[in-house]
DNA sequence: GCAAAACAGGACAACGTTGTCACAAACAGT
DNA sequence: ACTGTTTGTGACAACGTTGTCCTGTTTTGC
């Protein structure tokens, strides 16, 4: 029924040994016996069976992407990322959601490990840094490249943005444009972009000499809902801010919203920074100032990275961007 | 160094057979045998090899899901969804991103099927109705299911809604505010869902007695961008709509954007109606009028169908609801 | 009580590749 | 010319499961 590489073989007139020479491209092949083996799996149509070669060999061409992220816009960005890099390879992807909370998750990466024998593991935050799935897959000495993760780990490579940095040139911006009071909405508390991203804006208060307060921060989930409710605490202060700074998108669509229902004109009595540049950032009106990350890029990248066989640990920090919209302007008063 | 079927039968004390069989949970297997050859399985963490049952055997334990499709919110919840009854079935979600439009399509498809031999595909719009890619399904007799086709098909399983109706009642519920002149975004072209879109919006005007204007109609692409152009256009006309419906959130933000920018208020001056219900449309403001589409649903029936042994082939239509919220209202001329 | 059927479990081949080894031919260095 | 290395190819075992067939042991039906 199926098309076997003994088929080709026979075609070719060659040992099905030779053929998986061809299909592996190893030494030793003439280039004339490499093109009838070519002709043969081409007349044929022949795949090879992922299955089979992934008991007989090393290799699985299979890789696994994990992730545990909410924002459909951040996550379709990584898919696309890594996807693009696995189609070069010729090597298949795997999509498992997880959940950083639960207790088994540790045990289930094990057993997609065991199960699949996947080539690799890209981890999208927040799962870069769960401890215990560290563990376990360092354990396994399994290769894995970490997208954006919040902690230093030496052992293993990553591709990441400068998430302080770029909180401290929104941050920047803002006060450029005059803004003295300015609030801040946090992240979800399980990711560690949150905690940098707050930095990054507490640093570049410092710097122009603007005292901290805590009142003008508030915490958040890194969605919509979360990023409402920190805006209308922040708007009921006696003295309101004139500028809010959400960690990403998903929240600024938030704050945005309640300005909207109260009436509030943005940017010209609230200024409204977002942070990822989604596609989210440019549907909502007005359009978004905010941070270009890289999202696309750091998958292909990390994917990249998964198959270099440059060993040895690599760190490839990617460039952000400001993205200056409508939703800033100078501060009213 | 990995565990196998052996090394459980050992420390069971049966054959590797009739692991094989607990694992499988086939018949002729006694309870004190069964105990004994899972407490083994628990003990030694065993994950059998998908590799090798799936080259032994004739399951494969992995179903791909094929999509081509750039709104990010639907394709995230698509995806949830089989991947919610992949897990409870046991098997593995491989993502594949397609192109409807590329010639090599269905060539790909074959491949995949060849080298992963995946038990089951999941076919989301539009690639659902490539025709060449139904071909190659059936001739190799794969079980599949479309989610949201736009063709009958009368050989293979689909789940669905019915975009008819719904947009029926949309464009109904228009009316029913004293909208007549309604502007209507098409989708895309590839879509077969966009016609019938379409037609839902025509039958609700015939049944009203209103004119069907080909001016009111706009194409679109389900993007953003496309759904602000056509906005603009439709609002350049000298007699323009007081209300547009878009067929997709997405064109209605992109219509809710135009409208700010031009500072007519919404739903007051005119009123905007979407079609999905993705986090989207809450996302905006005001928050849109839209056609719940019950995606993840979708999706998860699915993937069940694809896994029931009740043979023959099974159509499911799903519920839609029409959401109102703040962005239509009364007409105000 | 006895045959037939149902139950329970094992031995071994098979699945479609790659890894290892063997061997022959061509080439290089003396 | 003689050796040693590089190049090119094939035979065969191995990978870790399931399918097929076989052999016993119970249970069932009369």
């Amino acid at each position: 029924m199926r098309v076997t590489i003994k088929d080709v073989s026979r075609v070719a007139g060659v040992s099905i040994k030779t053929v998986s020479r061809v299909l592996n491209k190893e030494r030793y092949v003439r280039a004339d016996t490499q093109a009838k083996v070519e002709a043969a799996v081409k007349a044929l149509k022949f795949s090879p069976s992922l299955a089979a070669r992934s008991l007989a060999g090393k290799r699985s061409f299979q890789i696994a992407l994990i992730y545990d992220n909410h924002s459909p816009f951040y996550i379709h960005q990584i898919q696309e990322g890594v996807w693009a890099q696995c189609r070069e390879q010729g090597v298949r992807m795997l999509a498992q959601p997880a959940d950083v909370g639960s207790p088994t998750l540790a045990a289930e990466v094990g057993g997609l490990i065991d199960e699949t024998h996947v080539d690799g593991i890209i981890l999208s935050s927040p799962v870069t840094d769960a401890p215990e799935v560290l563990a376990e897959l360092e354990r396994r000495g399994i290769p894995f490249v970490r997208i954006s993760p919040g902690t230093n780990h030496a052992m293993t490579s990553s591709v990441f943005m400068d998430d302080v940095q770029a909180a401290d040139d929104m941050t920047t911006h803002l006060i450029n444009e005059g803004h003295r009071r300015i609030g801040f909405v946090r992240g979800h508390p399980n990711h560690m972009a949150s905690d940098q991203r707050l930095f990054g804006y507490h640093r570049a208060l410092d710097r122009a000499g603007i005292a901290y307060e805590p009142d003008l921060v508030r915490p958040g989930q890194f969605d919509f809902c979360s990023g409402a409710a920190a805006a209308e605490t922040l708007l009921d202060l006696a003295d309101a801010p004139t500028a809010i700074f959400a960690s990403n998108d998903d929240m600024a669509a938030g704050v945005l919203a309640v300005a909207h229902r109260r009436d509030i004109a943005v940017p010209a009595a609230l200024s409204v920074a977002g942070f990822d540049d989604t596609e989210l950032a440019s549907a909502v009106w007005p359009p978004l100032t905010t941070i270009r990350q890289p999202t696309r890029d750091l998958a292909y990248s990390a994917a990249a990275l998964l198959f270099s066989d440059e060993g040895g640990v690599i760190h490839r920090r990617l460039q952000h961007e400001l993205i200056v919209r409508g939703s800033t302007g100078r501060a009213c008063r």
